[in-house]
DNA sequence: AACAATGTTCAGTC
DNA sequence: GGACTGAACATTGT
């Protein structure tokens, strides 16, 4: 599920249940999410400290600490990033889940509802002394967690990039625009089903090079990508889209009923309307 | 059983 | 060096 969308519902969810709980212990043995730290590093650095803030740039989150047990200054800051089917669970001391977002229904976006939830898909976690906890839930296991994220690959966040900004980044080399939409250094935050939703919306082709775009057509996916983004994290995320639930072979353009067309572009499957998006 | 999956990254080619 | 491609990564679901 987590594209930016996602990941800011995560954010929020550690910002509303997770700051300020004091850390008393921390799983971190799983190998690959907490590499390249040896088990029990991370552990070391956080428990006795507090999460104070938590930030996001594209699909990278940081939880900013404080000092050791309430002394002065600042801890490390801990990175996390969702990978493919990561989800962030925070409980109370009751067990009982404080998070955010539903996730309702399709093919995306169920994973923590699933009644075959395994304890093993917890790769991270950091027990607080009040019992409770914040998880990282990540079947597919390609998540990340480590302290001091290098965010300096990362493009501006693809949310915050006014016109023009977008316009100079998106709009150029000979790329399809959906694999320079999808490109993190270019843009933070587009994944694959936002990037077909945004295309769609502004009925532009994903297959068209980037750089042959027109001021106004570069404008149009502007438009079209906060409005997607908005609509994501106002409605649960980004399965929520227009076309998303129509995004299966044999699937019709919700707008104008042709079949929606389907092929690899920048090396993901996509789907589009080939009557409407030229 | 083979293949695709909402993620990144790294080696290799032009 | 930059732009671009494809495979690899770990695991699950179809």
């Amino acid at each position: 599920m987590p594209e930016l969308p996602e990941v800011e519902s995560a954010r929020a969810t550690i910002e509303r249940g997770a700051l300020g709980r004091r850390i008393a212990a921390v799983d971190d043995t799983d190998r690959y999410e907490c590499r390249p730290h040896a088990p029990g590093e991370i552990a070391r650095a956080l428990v006795g400290r507090r999460l104070v803030s938590v930030h996001r740039r594209g699909k990278s989150m940081w939880c900013e600490t404080s000092g050791a047990d309430g002394g002065e200054g600042a801890g490390p800051a801990l990175g996390i990033h969702l990978g493919m089917s990561g989800r962030i669970v925070v409980t109370d001391a009751d067990g009982s889940s404080i998070e955010g977002g539903d996730w309702l229904g399709g093919r995306y976006g169920r994973v923590a509802d699933q009644p075959d939830r395994k304890p093993e898909w917890d790769r991270f976690t950091l027990t607080f002394d009040d019992g409770g906890q914040l998880r990282l839930f990540d079947k597919r296991r390609l998540g990340r967690v480590r302290l001091d994220l290098d965010l300096s690959a990362l493009g501006p966040d693809a949310q915050q990039v006014d016109l023009a900004e977008f316009a100079a980044r998106v709009g150029r080399g000979t790329v399809a625009v959906k694999a320079r939409l999808l490109d993190q250094s270019v843009l933070a935050g587009v994944g694959n089903l936002l990037a077909d939703e945004t295309l769609w919306q502004a009925r532009i082709s994903p297959r068209r090079p980037a750089g042959e775009l027109g001021a106004e057509e570069l404008a149009a996916l502007h438009r079209a990508l906060l409005a997607a983004t908005e609509a994501a994290i106002a409605r649960g995320g980004v399965h929520t889209g227009e076309v998303i639930e129509h995004r299966t072979p044999g699937g019709h353009c919700p707008r104008c009923g042709a079949e929606l067309a389907r092929a690899t572009v920048g090396g993901r499957t996509t789907f589009w309307c080939p009557a409407e998006q030229r």
